[in-house]
RNA sequence: GGCCCGUUGGUCAAGUGGUUAAGACACCGCCCUUUCACGGCGGUAACAUGGGUUCGAAUCCCGUACGGGUCACCA
């Protein structure tokens, strides 16, 4: 009995968890909507104690990138969004990877014309209808052929594809967790192309088979698809499979009127990741682009991925697109920045750190707690700091704040009498120099930014400086910090 | 153009018939302070619109406007 070839491919569909799937196709990089729908695919996995499954969908083979798979595997892995089975990992229903499972997709578009739910087509290609400008839908004379014509022609070796046959009349209604129902007219539909003239399946069909196939019950996707979801539905019908729970998520804007693309230069993961900002923070913003805690922890932003897997609900899933927004990622990133410990930021910011830094004797160690409180983003680092390997030309004016009652001339006086107080010291420590300057200013009857304020300028040539005159002190060292303020003295005579 | 979907401050958003309409970012002010940040405190700012239903509507219904999606042998 030939009709059981299928027997085996069902017998492997695990059942009784939740299983979803991340199916990216392998046309480029990981833009931040992609990343977005992924994170609450797998949310929806963990949450639900089930499997997160990863697919590569490559049957466009026009769009192919080379290296675009190896973006898709990195980037999951250093989001920390780890799938149980893929094409690397294998798993029961494999394989993982579309154009391998190219025979498949044939055998179940046949089966459907059997079935009267599809039909060979042997027209010629049509154009897209904003391409064309015609939005008319016109009754496909393929659909009335007979099914021993049709078999004849394929026999004879013509050329075809195989078209989904809408039923005429009547209505659909599916379901989407975050939509609610949707209902639509038939009439409305269109006999969408479900096995390509090349004999791979089309997105839509590959999908339904696939998702059916591999167990898939929460089908997670951006809500572009959403007006072909009917369409699924009808398939699903006519193949007399259960349809799993939709969850289509509104796409992530870079304005109010335009997604997040590349080709206007929006930023990928990968690029983010360049300007200097930590996978947690973008994570963390991502998942709050378009999801919002409810009840108890609606007032809570930050989480890390445990937290999420444990609260997140869909019914928290926003139906309006949501803007990108810098600021407010910059604002996570700071706060993670901030929040790590010590030894940790100095592994993040090294890198940073030495490129702006090159004198040997300056120790890296030293400026990395001064920065870690001023950075949005790890890129802050080195304009703050370059000043340490070489004093800038910089005006007198500096030397004059109104709050510090400094002037070019107390300013000289200052640095005068602080000079010898430094360079008497013999014990180059902060608390040392602290206790030196301090002293001095209390000696003097002077408030300490009489004092702090020209050594700190003097030692920088900036007018903002992570860290005070006494961290600049330190980390200078005493020779160079002499040697600037008799510079400084120089220049204000 | 048909069909579908959406609309709370500049942005992310809570809210599910009765609230002074949360909170966060950004912005502004004050405080802290050896600069700038950080931190603390305070402030400006919103239910697209017109009709219903109701004692009462941001919440329910209808229309309008605006926005988005889709109508490909792309995903």
């Amino acid at each position: 009995m030939d009709m059981t070839w299928y027997q085996d491919l069902e017998s492997r569909i695990p059942t009784g968890e939740v299983r979803t799937r991340f199916a990216p196709s392998p046309t480029g990089y990981m833009h931040v909507g992609n990343l977005r729908t992924a994170l609450y695919t797998w949310l929806i996995a963990r949450h639900g104690g089930g499997k997160f499954i990863l697919r590569i969908e490559d049957t466009d083979q026009g769009r192919f990138v080379e290296g675009a798979t190896e973006i898709i595997y990195s980037t999951l892995k250093e989001c920390g969004l780890t799938w149980d089975e893929g094409p690397d990992l294998g798993g029961p229903v494999g394989p993982y990877i579309q154009t391998e499972r190219r025979d498949l997709y044939a055998q179940y578009a046949k089966l459907l014309v059997e079935r009267g739910a599809a039909y060979y087509c042997f027209c010629d290609k049509t154009e897209s209808a904003e391409d064309s400008g015609n939005f008319e839908k016109t009754e496909d004379p393929c659909r009335s052929l007979s099914s021993a014509e049709a078999q004849a022609r394929v026999d004879a070796g013509e050329p075809f594809v195989i078209r989904q046959k809408i039923p005429q009349g009547g209505q659909t209604t599916f379901h989407d967790a975050i939509f609610g129902a949707i209902t639509v007219d038939n009439d409305t539909l269109d006999d969408q192309v479900l096995l390509k003239r090349d004999g791979l399946p089309t997105y839509n069909f590959a999908n339904v088979v696939d998702d059916h196939l591999m167990g898939i019950t929460h089908v997670v996707r951006g809500s572009e698809y959403l007006s072909s979801a009917p369409k699924y539905n009808l398939l699903y019908e006519a193949f007399g499979w259960t349809v799993p729970e939709y969850i289509h998520c509104s796409p992530v804007m870079r304005d109010a009127h335009n997604k997040m693309s590349k080709r206007h230069g929006d930023p990928s993961y990968e690029d983010l990741k360049a300007q200097g900002y930590l996978t947690d923070a973008i994570l963390n913003y991502v998942t709050l682009l378009g999801w919002a805690p409810k009840g108890e922890n609606s007032e809570q932003e930050f989480f890390t991925l445990e937290e999420l897997s444990k609260i997140f609900e869909l019914s928290g899933v926003s139906k309006s697109p949501a803007i990108f927004d810098r600021e407010k990622l910059n604002y996570f990133n700071a706060h993670y920045l901030r929040e790590m410990e010590p030894g940790a930021f100095y592994t993040v910011a090294e890198p940073y750190l030495k490129e702006a830094v090159k004198t040997p004797d300056i120790d890296l160690h030293l400026i990395a707690p001064l920065v870690q409180g001023r950075c949005d983003t790890l890129c802050d680092i080195a304009p703050q700091v370059d000043f340490f390997d070489a004093l800038p030309e910089y005006s007198n004016e500096l030397y004059c704040h109104k709050k510090m009652k400094t002037d070019e001339q107390n300013s000289l006086e200052a640095l005068k009498v602080t000079l010898p107080v430094l360079e008497g010291l013999t014990d180059w420590t902060y608390d040392s120099i602290h206790a030196a300057l301090v002293g001095l200013a209390e000696k003097l009857e002077l408030k300490n930014g009489r004092i702090m304020w020209p050594v700190r300028t003097a030692l920088s040539g900036k007018a903002v400086t992570p860290g005070g005159a006494v961290e600049l002190c330190q980390i200078l060292g005493k020779a160079e910090t002499l040697r600037r303020m008799e510079k400084g003295i120089q220049q204000l005579s």
